[in-house]
DNA sequence: GTCTATAAGAGGATAGAC
DNA sequence: GTCTATCCTCTTATAGAC
């Protein structure tokens, strides 16, 4: 690191205060109804000093995304340190710490179907090496978790990080939070159990009706 | 049903029409990025004349979600007149039913975010009657599926509802289906697996007992 | 009811003074 | 780099002739 001016720190405060309001209406609206003329309103600068910070709304969005990103690898870091815990274990820690941003309103959810930021993002070189990173590390823990026998083999590698980052941002998440019918140490376990453990019950008796026997849980 | 003159008869054919090509266009670019412009020239008519048979852009999306719901609930009564199968069993074949729509490119995909979008379909009364009869019947599904043992009891019934229409527009499928590397045959499979069975392995060895440290390859 | 033409306004981005 | 003021495109919605 570079040691910084005055000057250099106080527009990294700014950007950092960019960023944290992006992030949170980003989580609270999705990128298409966040609009700039909010994003300015909320930290309290002109929108012509913002665009000297970031080119364009598609890089806001990036911003706030490479951020998030590094703080899940530096929990990805934290739960590798940990001596106990198998592979499986440390995907549902993660999947849990997901949950915990999603219910703090700070995991922006963008739509996969807007093309013109998914270029914008695939053309940006930081998100994608946190992205890359990130997939890499947690294929590691699911390729060991299959060896291990703890996750389904039948499920392509890929298709469980697909789902991990899809459950990220579940709108059902959002749904029961809403409810408040739940408490928020509850909807996590309920997630966890839906995503991990799936909606049928264990060894379901319809399922194993032709097998002769198959011993439970 | 009242007979229709010919004249009515057009009408009718030409709000299919429309609501057809919405239907696609909402499947393919969700509310926010469809625009009325786009409607009005995949069905080759002018803009007036769309918003003489809808009042507004929310309409036309509510339109299309009433077809859909329709067609749900014509697939429940199919599914609930046939003798065969459990009550998971039928739970199991609408989602591969919902899946096999948003293979097709036909299930209109409506931001949760949107609020303005969310008051017009609350406040939409044919949409909202098609909703809670589609709850309701499944929501008796789902009781008598966890009262044969056959869906997790821990799961409150309203959650195991959520994920469903949740999974109906689950975004893991349109990234699957882009990879091109899965028939989509198999797409479903591992959907309907991820599901009802869960990411985890069944009986994990690992959530019984603390067990020696493995390896990976 | 369908069309052409246009209003009305939101929203992303920029010019130019300081 | 920050501001005020503005540009300009896109989008929803409507007016009015036929």
């Amino acid at each position: 690191m570079a040691k910084l001016s005055f000057r250099e720190q106080q527009l990294q405060l700014r950007e950092d205060a960019i960023v944290d309001s992006v992030n949170r209406l980003l989580a609270e609206k999705g990128f298409d109804l966040m609009t700039v003329d909010e994003v300015v309103a909320d930290v309290g600068i002109a929108k012509a000093s913002l665009y000297k910070h970031f080119p364009s709304k598609e890089d806001l969005a990036a911003a706030a995304m490479v951020r998030v990103l590094q703080r899940a690898l530096a929990e990805v870091a934290r739960l590798r340190a940990e001596p106990a815990g198998t592979a499986l274990d440390k995907l549902k820690a993660l999947a849990r710490w997901t949950m915990q941003v999603q219910l703090a309103g700070q995991m922006p959810s963008l739509p996969s179907q807007n093309s013109s930021l998914r270029a914008a993002l695939i053309s940006h070189k930081v998100y994608m090496d946190c992205l890359l990173r990130l997939s890499d590390e947690l294929g590691e823990w699911i390729e060991a978790a299959q060896q291990a026998g703890d996750l389904r083999a039948e499920l392509p590698a890929e298709v469980v990080l697909y789902t991990l980052f899809a459950r990220a941002c579940d709108p059902v998440l959002g749904v029961l939070k809403a409810g408040g019918q739940y408490s928020e140490e509850q909807i996590i376990e309920i997630l966890l159990l839906s995503c991990f453990g799936g909606l049928a019950a264990p060894s379901s008796p319809a399922a194993a009706l032709p097998k002769p026997s198959r011993k439970a849980a």
